[in-house]
DNA sequence: GTCTGCAAGTTAACAGTGTTAAGTTAGAGT
DNA sequence: ACTCTAACTTAACACTGTTAACTTGCAGAC
């Protein structure tokens, strides 16, 4: 019996070891010896299959983020350790991490904007905790949903540059993540100690 | 006589109006009214021509940021500009900005790292102004190569979240783009007025 | 003026993609 | 025993990039 759940453990395997772009229905069915149209009787298409990775993906990553930020008590280090974290997820799990920021809803007409909105949560999170920085005064920022939205496009940018091997081989990887990071969170404090 | 400038001139064309997806050898030719297989006497592959057009749309986005710069004098002032300007060509050329910096390398697997050095060509001229803006006092960084690299890469995430539309409808994307660039540039800035 | 060589195109074909339509098959429920 | 249905099958369609082999027209050399 080709369950579901047996469907979308191959395709994680294929995407992981091979890539998005290696990732074909019929390439899921032939390696788990079935035809590729037995597939269609689970999903609606590849569409369908993709947003199913991507939902468990998003799961993964709201855990790790939640993971990170309960260890710290104040609203600052919690955001800084999410930042970490979401970095961190992306560079651990860059295929996963494509399929969920990098592949464009155009690619999936059937699949417009509202599949999409659970990829979205990851950010209110994020808001959540500049709000409660805010309050607590450790944090200057009057709209606390558009900080938290750039705040992740900025995250997503310092991951896409280095997943898209855009960055030069002389920078070291850390030393980039963490001037990003600092530069990203600390932009948001109030200067702790007068200058 | 079907020249090279020709196929260019009509790619970009099918990809603008069409985007990426949909640009295909057999498209480009039949709209040319010539058979696929001609256009591999001209390019050697899909990805040969990509990064032609690549190359092309890299040249505009400099002579965009360079003239942005260029308009003011002091160091803060022209990176501010350029950085506005950077996600203005983003959001006005969506195509153009997609196969430039979006488009994985790993997709085009004969032209690996090196054929992208020119894309990166954009990060060394906000290298210089900011070296340029420590040396002046007014920017407190003592690495402008990462600093640069991290600058360019929040400016990439700005522009990746708009365009992928992963920007929630209830947030302006007018005041999202300057929170986003006044965020990633004053972060730099040695505080004008003491608090 | 014929001949050669080459550049620029052609058609046919291969291997791959997502997807649909129609047919089979095995097993559970009545 | 019969029917219905879920789960699968094969065949096919319309695409994709790319290669090999063939044609065609034109410029330059003798």
């Amino acid at each position: 019996m080709l369950l579901r759940e047996t469907i979308l453990e191959k395709s994680r395997e294929i995407l992981i070891k091979e890539g998005f772009g290696q990732l074909s229905m019929r390439k899921i069915a032939s390696s788990l010896n079935v035809s590729a149209t037995a597939l269609y009787g689970h999903f609606k298409g590849k569409d369908d299959l993709l947003v199913a990775l991507i939902e468990e993906s998003v799961e993964m990553l709201l855990s790790e983020l939640t993971h990170a930020a309960e260890r710290e008590t104040d609203a600052i280090s919690r955001l800084k350790q999410a930042a970490l974290a979401y970095v961190q997820f992306g560079l651990d799990h860059p295929q996963e991490y494509e399929i969920m920021f990098v592949v464009r809803s155009e690619e999936m007409p059937r699949y417009p904007k509202e599949k999409f909105r659970k990829v979205r949560t990851a950010y209110t999170m994020l808001a959540e905790t500049i709000k409660e920085g805010h309050l607590t005064g450790l944090i200057e920022e009057p709209e606390p949903e558009l900080a938290a939205y750039s705040i992740w496009a900025q995250l997503h940018g310092v991951v896409s540059v280095i997943l898209n091997q855009r960055l030069d081989v002389k920078i070291s990887r850390n030393e980039f993540v963490e001037h990003s990071v600092d530069h990203i969170i600390d932009g948001f404090v109030v200067r702790r100690q007068p200058v």
